[in-house]
RNA sequence: GCCCUUGUAGCUCAGCGGUAGAGCACUCCCUUGGUAAGGGAGAGGUCUCGGGUUCAAGUCCCGACGAGGGCACCA
């Protein structure tokens, strides 16, 4: 006798325990035609499974987030059903649900192609059609050994292997297919209708490169055509924000062949990073960092003892040279050490805060490459900071601090916040550990922020902040970082003298704002779509004239202007100014200047901002204020 | 590094067995025109590189290198 209450309140009775669909039937048949699953006390269920007990029941339908997460995971199922049909030797491994969409594992001798694709793309349409019932059954472990080693889907039986003996093993029916799966799913495949085979790639079973290799099939799904054409047509568009094309065209920066993952800085690009350096330098200035240089090619011995050569040597440019090797440096820290390793320090000189645009190299996996986000030479706005284990907090809270602040001058709105801990392959105490991971927590936590914990995911010598932002197909890319370190001073012998008068090893606290200032500034072509704020545009201004009779006066303002430490230019060709306009637009020049006779005659020029706003006519003082209102608000949107 | 795709003029791309094409950009000529493309002419390519098949190869096959999408990696 369940008694069911729904989200209204309203309370139904039963006289035999009943399904889902069942009860959304005894509501209306329009409710039932649309029911995907139940909500029972908060637990998702299938719609066909009845349901025992006195419950809270939500109706699923295709209208709640997660009943397109049931309609996409179903949609996986179905790409198994296809993808058998037309393939029986392939065998199934997994087929989860992502963001907008779902992807399967499969294993097979056969490599699936895009036209494949669109072969098992036909298929699933045909199958659709068919508004064949998804039937759920329930096995004991034995029973579902039995089925999938009659069927040779040796990825199911490990994945049995895992689950618990006693446990029932939920299986899905599709037709003549079988597939497993914790569910729930669409009781009907009528509410499978509006999907997309988008890719193909390679990967691993359990994640990992060293078991098989396996074959994933991408997929989007939606509950309308609109919104799947809406999915599609966002790509599209999100794909034109793409730093490298706009790189491109904007010459901002170029890569080769010879040089894979390293950047050939054109001088629009170089101008944007040297203002953003300008920019990191004085505000670690103003916080008390020292700032010093330190040499590209250092001998093995030092990455021998701070562990960067056990644990990295292959992914180190090396060099030879009258019989020592070298190594292009993959990072800053060891020299930073040796930096504060001359000279006795006391404590009462800590916490001492070296920074450098150190360059870097590594010799990143061929397929790891990805335009400015990730290369094998970058720039990182890198700092240590030497303090000791009471300043730790202090240290951390402050960096948090500031790299809100400097983010906050982008406009970024959406940072995402995880914490690595430690790694399987590490350096340092347990205790160490321990002691690393809670003053990074705590720092979080003091400022309420909300963060991802990444188990596992530090790096060798000690936990980490990561400060990640998104591109412009929302792939998350880590920029700041602050990690805690024990190991590195030890390792390196670095040493103060405390209060006791005793030989101490400070703290070592590795920061980076930005990241690299390669990754930011491709974070930051696409957060901007090219059309970066005044501050940073390459060319601040342009001067058009309309005729030849305005050239001189053209040329006489630029000079004006450039004196006064703005970055404007003219186009004094001989084509229309329509023309002219197009091409500055293009080229997402923000200020826009117009010189024809009128403006010659009253020394002004007539302004238009990058969106064709028309400004007015500016006297040059009139400009530079204007200018510096602009420039003040960087790139802040509140 | 792994899987799929891909590499033709400065850029975007077409050509897919018979000895290279378009638009834009570039050069020159005409045009001096007031807020997103004025007109004409011309120049420009050992079709990434190395092998192979073929009477004949951007075009088919193999390999290398690069690039794109994922996976793995990311000090």
């Amino acid at each position: 006798m369940p008694k069911i209450t729904l989200p209204d309140g309203s309370k139904r009775f039963y006289k035999e325990p009943i399904s889902t669909i069942e009860i959304a039937k005894s509501i209306g048949s329009s409710l039932a035609k649309a029911t995907i699953a139940g909500k029972i006390n908060n637990v998702l269920i299938d719609a066909t499974l009845p349901i025992y007990k006195d419950s809270n029941l939500v109706i699923i339908t295709s209208k709640d987030k997660e009943g397109i997460e049931i309609i996409r995971h179903s949609f996986a199922h179905l790409v198994g059903h296809a993808v058998k049909q037309i393939y029986p030797e392939v065998q199934m491994a997994i087929g989860p649900v992502i963001d907008e969409g779902f992807y399967y594992d499969v294993f097979s001798e056969h490599r699936f192609t895009p036209e494949d694709l669109l072969k098992i793309e036909e298929r699933v349409n045909k199958l659709i059609k068919q508004n064949y019932n998804v039937v759920i059954s329930q096995a004991n472990k034995k029973e579902a050994i039995n089925i999938f080693k009659e069927r040779n889907e040796i990825f199911k039986l490990r994945i049995i292997e895992g689950i618990d003996d006693n446990a029932l093993i939920n299986l899905y029916k599709h037709q003549e297919y079988i597939d497993m799966c914790r569910g729930p799913h669409v009781p009907n495949t009528k509410h499978l209708r509006y999907f997309k085979l988008t890719k193909l790639s390679g990967s691993y079973w359990r994640g990992n490169s060293q078991n098989e290799s396996l074959q994933r099939i991408y997929g989007t799904a939606w509950t309308s055509q609109k919104d799947l054409d809406e999915y599609l047509k966002r790509i599209e568009e999100a794909e034109k924000r793409d730093h490298r094309k706009i790189g491109k065209k904007q010459s901002l920066f170029h890569i080769q062949e010879e040089s894979p993952g390293m950047i050939f800085w054109h001088p629009n690009g170089w101008m944007i990073y040297q203002i953003l350096e300008k920019f990191i330098r004085d505000i670690l200035l103003k916080n008390n960092y020292l700032e010093i240089k330190t040499p590209q090619a250092v001998d093995k011995s030092l990455w021998e003892k701070s562990g960067h050569w056990e644990k990295f040597r292959d992914d180190m440019f090396t060099t030879a040279s009258e019989s020592r090797i070298y190594a292009i440096k993959p990072m800053n820290c060891p020299c930073h050490v040796q930096v504060f390793n001359q000279g006795l320090k006391s404590y009462k000189d800590l916490p001492i805060r070296l920074a450098e645009f150190g360059s870097c190299h590594r010799n990143e996996p061929s397929g790891s490459l990805h335009g400015l986000m990730r290369v094998r030479n970058f720039t990182q706005d890198d700092a240590h900071i030497f303090c000791t284990e009471e300043q730790i907090q202090e240290e951390v809270s402050k960096f948090i601090d500031l790299v809100f602040e400097v983010y906050k001058t982008f406009g970024f709105d959406e940072i995402i916040i995880k914490l690595s801990t430690r790694p399987s392959k590490r350096v340092g105490s347990e205790d160490i550990w321990d002691k690393s991971e809670e003053a990074l927590s705590q720092a979080l936590n003091n400022k309420g922020l909300s963060w991802q914990l990444q188990p596992g995911e530090g790096a060798f010598y000690g936990p980490k902040i990561e400060f990640s932002l998104k591109d412009c197909l929302n792939r998350l890319w880590q920029c700041g970082t602050i990690q805690v370190d024990f190991s590195m001073p030890m390792r390196l012998d670095a040493t103060f003298v405390d209060v006791n008068n005793e030989k101490k090893h400070p703290v070592m606290l590795h920061r980076a704002i930005l990241g690299s200032f390669e990754r930011f500034i491709g974070i930051l072509i696409e957060q901007y779509e090219g059309k970066f704020p005044i501050w940073l545009a390459p060319t601040q201004i342009i001067l058009l004239n309309i005729t030849d009779r305005n050239s001189e006066k053209c040329i006489e303002l630029n000079k004006q202007i450039n004196e006064k430490g703005y970055r404007s230019k003219v186009d004094l060709r001989n084509e229309k100014i329509g023309y002219k306009i197009r091409e500055s637009t293009m080229q997402r020049i923000p200020l826009i200047g117009v010189v024809g006779d009128k403006e010659q005659t009253d020394n002004s020029i007539s302004i238009r901002s990058l969106d064709g706003t028309n400004l007015g006519i500016f006297k040059l003082n009139e400009l530079y204020t204007f200018m510096e209102s602009l420039i003040d608000k960087k790139g802040r949107v509140h």
